[in-house]
DNA sequence: CCAAAAGTGTTAGTGATACACCCATGT
DNA sequence: ACATGGGTGTATCACTAACACTTTTGG
């Protein structure tokens, strides 16, 4: 038997890119400049190299629109309907990255216009299934929130437990109680206390950083 | 731009079938009659057909292996290692299922010269990166026993609480207290009373039923 | 002295765990 | 009568949730 006895699809990787920018949880968009879709907003992909993994693949994609690399990348699901590309076979392997909004470089890279972020509460119209897909990176973002450090990836290497409060508060869109959650940020003993914030328009606050090696995410179920 | 302008990998799917029988927790494995690494086991699959969707593929792959439909079927992780099959690109997306091993009637398909269950615990070496798929899909079993009713698919519509619970422990390989375990699950609400069992050879259970409709999972968490 | 965010404890309720004996049936 | 699995309650502990005032700084 031969792999080229059955027909083959194409196959991508698409990416949510999630970020939090003006107090609101924001997505990352593209506006394709070609057929099929063209002049729609999407989510930022491409076709899946011969040689490369799925995860370079997302990699390299998320390199190319945002200029970061070693950010928090996950695989989210793969996407096979038949009928989602109109030019054919496409399989998409979906993935959702987290990263921190200081360090973006927006670019337009090839077959796209223009590189956006919007808030995930005011999504135009997307090009394909990709409505369905970024619902499901949200569900996925907020579990995720809550089960694991994940959050503390889009933060500097020093913060303070305001900073990751905020955090918190605009995924979940609600207020949390300030002592309760610092109590429990705390109790989980993952933090290491480290100088005090100077020149705050305000009491300065406690630094904190993780005791564990950056991007390491621990689940506290 | 058309799709024909990149080179096109192939896709299959991989089935992780769980079921229990003998107070053990099996998966199926399949033995394959053709190369590459023809006399190995491996997990059951095949190539996704231009028309089918990823779940179609599945459902289709497990209904030649297994005869059964309609069983949990959840899609688990995509695998796409440039080298993982000596033919060529091949990117797999692997699903888990898990039936009741009273309905099944293992069949060898094509490519494969016999279909047998095996513990989990004595799994033979694997083809492609099968074991690695395999060791993901029990974390994800045991979280989903943990945190959904997946369990009761695994058994009749009517059971009884200590039926239940035997399943429980064969996955978790460990006893659980039965009055924690029967004040847990009845807490939940979703149980619905019927009948007594009747011709056990000690006292007769109680049996229950779900509430919910079948096949419907719920989170616990 | 005012504004703005930081910091801090206690109580009540809820869910998890640990634990041992009697019951109903078939053989 | 015995073997087998079915069925039941209580006490302790850990975690969650609700709640208001003082502190430190810059302007």
């Amino acid at each position: 038997m031969k792999l080229s006895d059955f027909e083959q699809p194409s196959v991508t990787t698409d990416l949510v890119i999630f970020t939090i920018k003006e107090n609101s949880l924001k997505v990352l968009l593209v506006k394709r400049n070609v057929e099929p879709f063209k002049d729609k907003w999407a989510l930022p992909g491409g076709f899946v190299r011969i040689d490369e993994s799925l995860e370079d693949s997302a990699k390299r994609e998320l390199f190319e629109e945002t200029g970061v690399k070693n950010v928090y990348l996950e695989q989210l699901y793969s996407f096979g309907n038949p009928k989602r590309d109109p030019r054919g076979r496409v399989i998409t392997i979906s993935y959702f990255a987290l990263i921190n909004s200081e360090k973006v470089k927006l670019k337009a890279s090839t077959d796209v216009s223009e590189a956006k972020l919007f808030s995930v509460s005011k999504i135009p119209l997307l090009a394909f299934d990709h409505k369905e897909i970024l619902e499901y990176a949200i569900k996925r973002l907020k579990w995720k929130f809550e089960y694991t450090t994940i959050a503390f990836s889009l933060l500097p290497k020093k913060f303070s437990l305001g900073e990751l409060q905020k955090i918190y508060e605009i995924v979940f869109e609600k207020k949390i109680d300030k002592r309760n959650f610092r109590k429990k940020i705390l109790s989980l003993g993952i933090l290491k206390k480290e100088s005090i914030k100077k020149d705050a328009p305000h009491r300065p606050p406690q630094l904190y950083s993780l005791k564990n090696k950056i991007g390491e995410i621990i689940n506290i179920l």
